[in-house]
RNA sequence: GGGGAGUUAGCUCAGUUGGUUAGAGCACCAGCUUGACAUGCUGGGGGUCAUGGGUUCGAGUCCCGUACUUCCCACCA
C-alpha cells in the first residue's frame, strides 16, 4: 500500500514564481553599496534582430553559474546585461520589413530611415533579452545598456576622437571588401573565403606590334575584360619577356593596353601572364601602382556594370557580364579553353554573395596596443580558458592588418567628422572632429558613413561602466566593478570583439605596466563556451533547420533541466554536440532531487529542520556521507574556479544519485526501521547534506533550489543570499557542533563494496528477489564489522539470516572485504557451479597478477628507481592477492569435496 | 601553404605531476511497482586507449614519425 499519493514537482509553475519573486525582491540588481570584492561580468549584448538560438542558453547559463556563485560566496556580484544594435543585420531587416509595404529606402531621407530603423528595434530589440529570462538570467536589467543609448554612443565617438588625435584613424582610398547586396565596405574578418566551383577560362590577347601573334592569358572573371590595363608577365620567363614593352589589344571595349614585367606574376600558374585590373583585385591594384597604371573601375555599388565596361555590358549583373562577355569572347575567336575549376571565393558573411574588392574611400584604424595586447594574454594576466585559444589569438595580432571601420549605412554611430560646407574634403587640417560636432553646424557637413558595430562593441566593459565620463564612472562605481571578472563568450568572435577589447581598454585606460595593467584589462578571464552543433557535428543553423527552439525546450524540461543538461554537455576546450536526452537527463534529475527532500518531510514535520542539529556523535555512515559531502564541495570549487562546468554538474550529481540516494538514505531507511530513537539524529544529518545540496546547487538549477529551500526551511529569506560554505568550512562547522569521526571510512567502503558483491552474486544465481534466504558463511568473517553493520548488510542484501556452516560445499560463493559468504543457488546454478567458475577464472586472473607482481618486486631497478610508495603499494597488493587467492582456493578445495 | 584541436566502450566524454586490474553518462541486456522517486531501483555485458617507433623499472599519459577527423588563418589570376 501507498501512504501517499503520487505527486510531481511543477516546475515551470514554480520557474515562473520565483523568477518574479526573485525580480521583485532586488535579487539581481547591483549592489546599490558596494562591499568586499567585486565581481562583474559583462553580457555579450544579443544582436537586436538575433533571435534566441542554444547558443545564447550556453553562454548565459555559464555566466549565470559564476555571477549566482560570487553572490554565494559573498562577493558583490554584477551581470551586466545589454543589446548591441547589430549594424547591416538591423538595416537589412528593416529594409525587407519595408519593402513589403511598398517602402524603398533609397527614396527616404536619412532621418526617415533612422526612424523606421529605431521603430523596428524598438519593436523586436528586447525579445531576446526577456526570452532569456525563462532560463533564470539573474542580471541587473536595470542597467540594461544598448550600444546606440546616448551615453554609449558618446562612449564610442569618443573613442573615434581620440584614436583619430592619437593618429590611430585615418582616411584613405584602399582597396576594400564590397558587399554588392549591403552596398557598404566590409571589415576582411566579414570575408569568408568559400571554395566554389568555376571555370577557368583561357583567352588570348592580339600582340598590337606583332600581327598574328598572340599571348595567352587565364582567368577566371572575363567580365572584368574592360577594367584591364595592362598584361603582366615575369620579368624572367623566357617565354613572354621579349613582350615585355609591347602592347596587346584588349577587345572589348577595344584598346591597347601595355605589356609589363612584374616579379609578382606565377611563372608556373596558367600561361604565365596575367591580365590586371586594378580596381578589382588586390595583386593587380599593388602592381597597377607600382606601375602607375590607371585604375579603371567598371562596377557600380550594386555589382552592376558601369558605362566603362563598354554599351555591352553596361548594366548587367556580375554573373550575366560574365556569361556575355564569354559569348563575346567566342564570337571574336579569343577563347581557347574553359576547364571547370574550383577555387576559392570571398562571400560577405551578411547576404551570402560574392564579395567585390573594389578601391574606396573609406575609414581604418591602425590598430593600438598591438604588443601589449599580446603580452598581457601571454603573461596570463587575462587567462585564456581553453588555454589554448592564446595561440589563435596571438597568431592573428602577429599579421594584423589596419581594420576599414566605416560602412556606407545609415544604421550605427555616424562618424564624428564634419567638412567645411563646399569645401575640399581630402585638406585634413579644415576637419572638424569631436563627440559634439561643430558650434556653428549649418557650415558643416557630418561624413555620411557610420562606424562598424564592432567598433562600437569594442569599448562595451568600459563603456557600460561610464567611460570616459568622470560623473558616470562615477556612478557606476567604476573604480568598483571594473575589470569585469571573465568574458564568456565564443572562440568565433575572438579577433572580432574579444582581441578588440583588449586593444582598445589598454590604450585608453593607461598605459602603466605590471600591477597597474591588472586595473586596465577589460577582463581577468576569457572562458570560450564550445559551438553547440548537431548530433552529427553540423553546425546549427535555421536552414538546415536542425536548430530546436530553445523556449520550447525550457517548457518541457524546464530552466533547471535545460541549464543542468546544456552544462553536462560542454566538456572544456571543445564544440558541443547537441543531445536533447541530457536535458531530459537534468530535469530527470531535478525531479529526483525533489523527491530526495520530499522524501525528508514525509518523514515529519516535528522533525523539520529548523536547526538542523546533528547527533552530538558522528560516525559510521553518516561520517562517510558527510566527508563525501565535504569532498564534494572543495571538488565544485576546483571545478568552478577552472570553469570546468561539465565536471561539477557530473560530480554533484553522481554524489547525489549514488553516495546519497542510493546508498545513504536506502540505509537510513533501514536504521530508522531497526532503531526509531535514532530518527531525528538520522534526518539531522539528512538535513545537512540536503541544504549542503541546495547551496550547491543553486548556481545550476537555481529555481528548484530555491523552491526546495523554501518549503524545507533550511533559512530566512532567498537562497542567493545565504554564504555558502567551503568545503573546510564545512568540516569545521561540523567538528564545532559535533563529535564528528572525521577518520577512516574504511569499514563503510567495504561494507559498501560487500553489498555490491553480495547483490551481483544473488542476481546472478537468480536469487535478486528473494529477502528470506539465509546466506552462508564458513566462519572466517569479521564478526566485529559485521555485527556493527549486519542489519544493514541484511536489509540492503536481503537476505534472512547468516548461517555459519562447516562447509560451503555445493554453494554459490564470494569472497568480500568483510569475509566469504555463499547462497544457496536458485534454479540456475544450484550446486554452484557457475559461481565456482567464476572463482577459477578470478583465481586464474589473480594468480597472473601476483606473477606479474611477484616479477616486478623482485627486479631491483623497479625497487630501487620507483618511489617508496609505489613498491608499498606493490607489495600489499601482492599480499592482498596472495590471501585472496589462498581463501579462493580453500573455497574451491572445500567445495570441490 | 601555415597553425590549432582531436582520435580511449555502440555514442558523448573523463582520465591530475608517468605508478596497482583504464572510468562515467547515454544506449544495450536481464530483473524489479520496494512506503521519496519507473522522470525510479538492482545487476550485467562491452575497450589491443588510431597507428609505428623511442625514452623509462613502468606509458592512455612524455618524445618523434604516420594516418584520419575537424577548426582557424592565408590564398595563384
Amino acid at each position: 500500500m501507498r501512504l501517499h499519493m503520487k505527486e510531481n514537482y511543477q516546475q515551470r509553475q514554480k520557474e515562473r514564481y520565483h523568477y518574479g519573486r526573485w525580480e521583485n525582491g532586488g535579487c539581481f540588481l547591483r549592489p546599490l553599496q558596494p562591499f568586499g570584492k567585486g565581481y562583474s561580468i559583462a553580457m555579450p549584448p544579443p544582436n537586436v534582430t538575433g533571435v534566441l538560438h542554444m547558443g545564447h542558453l550556453l553562454n548565459n547559463t555559464i555566466q549565470d553559474v559564476l555571477i549566482r556563485y560570487a553572490r554565494q560566496m559573498g562577493q558583490c556580484a554584477f551581470w551586466q546585461p545589454g543589446t548591441d544594435h547589430a549594424g547591416i543585420s538591423l538595416q537589412v531587416k528593416v529594409e525587407k520589413e519595408l519593402q513589403k509595404q511598398g517602402i524603398f529606402t533609397k527614396n527616404l531621407s536619412r532621418e526617415e530611415c533612422l526612424r523606421h530603423a529605431c521603430n523596428y528595434r524598438d519593436a523586436y530589440g528586447n525579445i531576446i533579452l526577456d526570452q532569456l529570462r525563462h532560463l533564470g538570467v539573474s542580471c541587473d536589467f536595470s542597467k540594461k545598456v544598448h550600444t546606440l543609448d546616448p551615453a554609449y554612443c558618446r562612449t564610442v565617438l569618443a573613442g573615434f576622437v581620440e584614436l583619430f588625435r592619437r593618429g590611430y584613424i585615418y582616411r584613405g582610398r584602399r582597396m576594400v571588401n564590397w558587399c554588392p547586396v549591403s552596398q557598404t565596405a566590409i571589415s576582411d574578418e566579414e570575408v569568408i573565403m568559400e571554395a566554389r566551383r568555376g571555370k577557368l577560362y583561357r583567352i588570348r590577347y592580339a600582340i598590337a606590334e606583332l600581327s598574328g601573334e598572340y599571348l595567352e592569358v587565364c582567368t577566371t572573371r572575363p567580365e572584368t575584360i574592360p577594367g584591364d590595363v595592362a598584361i603582366a608577365v615575369h620579368p624572367s620567363d623566357l617565354r613572354h619577356r621579349h613582350l615585355i614593352g609591347k602592347h596587346v589589344c584588349r577587345p572589348f571595349p577595344k584598346k591597347e593596353i601595355p605589356i609589363i614585367g612584374d616579379s609578382d606574376v606565377l611563372q608556373d600558374f596558367g600561361t604565365g601572364a596575367l591580365k590586371i585590373t586594378p580596381a578589382h583585385d588586390p595583386v593587380d591594384f599593388a602592381i597597377g601602382q607600382r606601375h602607375s597604371l590607371e585604375c579603371l573601375d567598371i562596377l557600380n555599388g550594386d555589382g552592376t556594370l558601369n558605362a566603362l565596361a563598354g554599351s555591352e555590358l553596361e548594366g548587367l549583373s556580375r554573373e550575366d557580364a560574365r556569361e556575355k562577355s564569354v559569348q563575346m569572347l567566342k564570337n571574336l575567336g579569343l577563347l581557347l579553353e574553359e576547364e571547370d575549376y574550383e577555387h576559392s571565393v570571398g562571400i560577405s558573411e551578411r547576404s551570402g554573395k560574392p564579395i567585390e574588392p573594389r578601391l574606396s574611400d573609406q575609414w581604418f584604424l591602425r590598430y593600438p596596443q598591438v604588443e601589449r595586447a599580446k603580452e598581457v594574454v601571454r603573461k596570463g594576466l587575462i587567462q585564456f580558458f581553453p588555454r589554448h585559444w592564446e595561440k589563435t589569438y596571438l597568431h592573428w595580432l602577429d599579421g594584423i592588418q589596419d581594420w576599414c571601420i566605416s560602412r556606407q549605412l545609415y544604421w550605427g554611430h555616424r562618424i564624428p567628422v564634419w567638412y567645411p560646407k563646399g569645401g575640399d574634403r581630402t585638406d585634413v587640417s579644415a576637419w572638424h572632429v569631436s563627440v559634439d560636432g561643430p558650434p556653428d553646424p549649418e557650415n558643416w557637413e557630418q561624413d555620411e558613413d557610420v562606424l562598424d558595430t564592432w567598433f562600437s562593441s569594442a569599448f562595451w566593459p568600459m563603456g557600460t561602466m561610464g567611460w570616459p565620463d568622470p560623473i558616470a564612472m562615477e556612478t557606476h562605481h567604476f573604480q568598483f566593478y571594473y575589470p569585469t571578472a571573465v568574458l564568456v563568450t565564443g572562440p568565433d568572435i575572438i579577433f572580432f570583439w574579444v582581441a578588440r577589447m583588449i586593444m582598445m581598454a589598454l590604450e585608453f585606460l593607461g598605459r602603466g605596466d605590471g600591477e597597474d595593467l591588472k586595473n586596465v584589462i577589460p577582463f581577468r578571464a576569457v572562458y570560450f563556451t564550445g559551438i553547440i552543433r548537431d548530433s552529427k557535428g553540423r553546425k546549427m543553423s535555421k536552414s538546415l533547420g536542425n536548430s530546436p527552439e530553445p523556449l520550447d525546450l525550457i517548457e518541457k524540461y524546464g530552466a533547471d533541466g535545460v541549464r543542468f543538461g546544456l552544462l553536462s554537455m560542454a566538456p572544456i576546450g571543445q564544440d558541443v554536440l547537441f543531445d536533447e536526452g541530457r536535458l531530459k537527463q537534468g530535469r530527470n534529475f531535478c525531479t529526483k532531487l525533489w523527491h530526495a527532500c520530499r522524501f525528508r518531510m514525509l518523514q515529519g514535520d516535528d522533525f523539520l529542520p529548523k536547526l538542523l542539529l546533528p547527533p552530538q556523535r558522528i560516525s559510521g555512515v553518516d561520517a562517510a556521507i558527510l566527508l563525501a559531502l565535504i569532498q564534494l564541495c572543495e571538488q565544485l570549487e576546483t571545478a568552478l574556479k577552472n570553469y570546468e562546468f561539465h565536471s561539477a554538474v557530473q560530480k554533484v550529481e553522481h554524489f547525489f544519485r549514488s553516495d546519497y540516494c542510493d546508498w545513504f538514505v536506502e540505509i537510513c531507511k533501514i536504521r530508522m526501521k531497526a532503531n526509531p530513537s535514532l530518527r531525528a539524529e538520522i534526518l539531522g544529518v539528512q538535513d545537512i547534506v540536503l541544504r549542503q545540496l541546495l547551496q550547491l546547487l543553486h548556481p545550476f538549477t537555481p529555481f528548484i533550489c530555491e523552491e526546495l529551500w523554501q518549503t524545507m526551511g533550511y533559512g530566512e529569506g532567498f537562497l542567493q543570499d545565504v554564504s555558502l560554505l567551503t568545503g573546510d568550512g564545512l568540516k569545521k562547522q561540523l567538528e564545532g557542533l559535533a563529535d564528528f569521526d572525521g577518520g577512516t571510512t574504511a569499514p563503510v567502503e567495504n561494507l559498501r563494496e560487500t553489498v555490491g558483491l553480495l547483490r551481483a552474486l544473488k542476481a546472478s544465481i537468480g536469487l535478486a528477489n528473494c529477502k528470506d534466504v539465509p546466506m552462508y558463511c564458513d566462519g572466517n568473517w569479521e564478526e566485529a564489522a559485521a555485527e556493527e553493520h549486519l542489519f544493514i548488510l541484511k536489509e540492503m542484501v536481503g537476505f534472512s539470516t547468516v548461517r555459519v556452516v562447516n562447509s560451503l560445499q555445493g554453494l554459490s560463493t564470494v569472497l568480500t572485504p568483510l569475509g566469504t559468504f555463499a547462497f544457496e543457488a536458485n534454479g540456475s546454478d544450484v550446486d554452484g557451479a557457475k559461481e565456482r567458475e567464476k572463482l577459477l577464472r578470478e583465481a586464474e586472473a589473480l594468480r597472473s597478477n601476483i606473477a606479474a607482481n611477484e616479477k616486478k618486486l623482485s627486479d631491483v631497478k623497479f625497487c630501487q628507481r620507483a618511489p617508496a610508495e609505489v613498491v608499498a603499494g606493490a607489495k600489499s597488493l601482492l599480499m592482498k592477492n596472495q590471501k585472496d587467492l589462498e581463501e579462493i582456493e580453500r573455497i574451491l578445495h572445500i567445495s570441490q569435496g
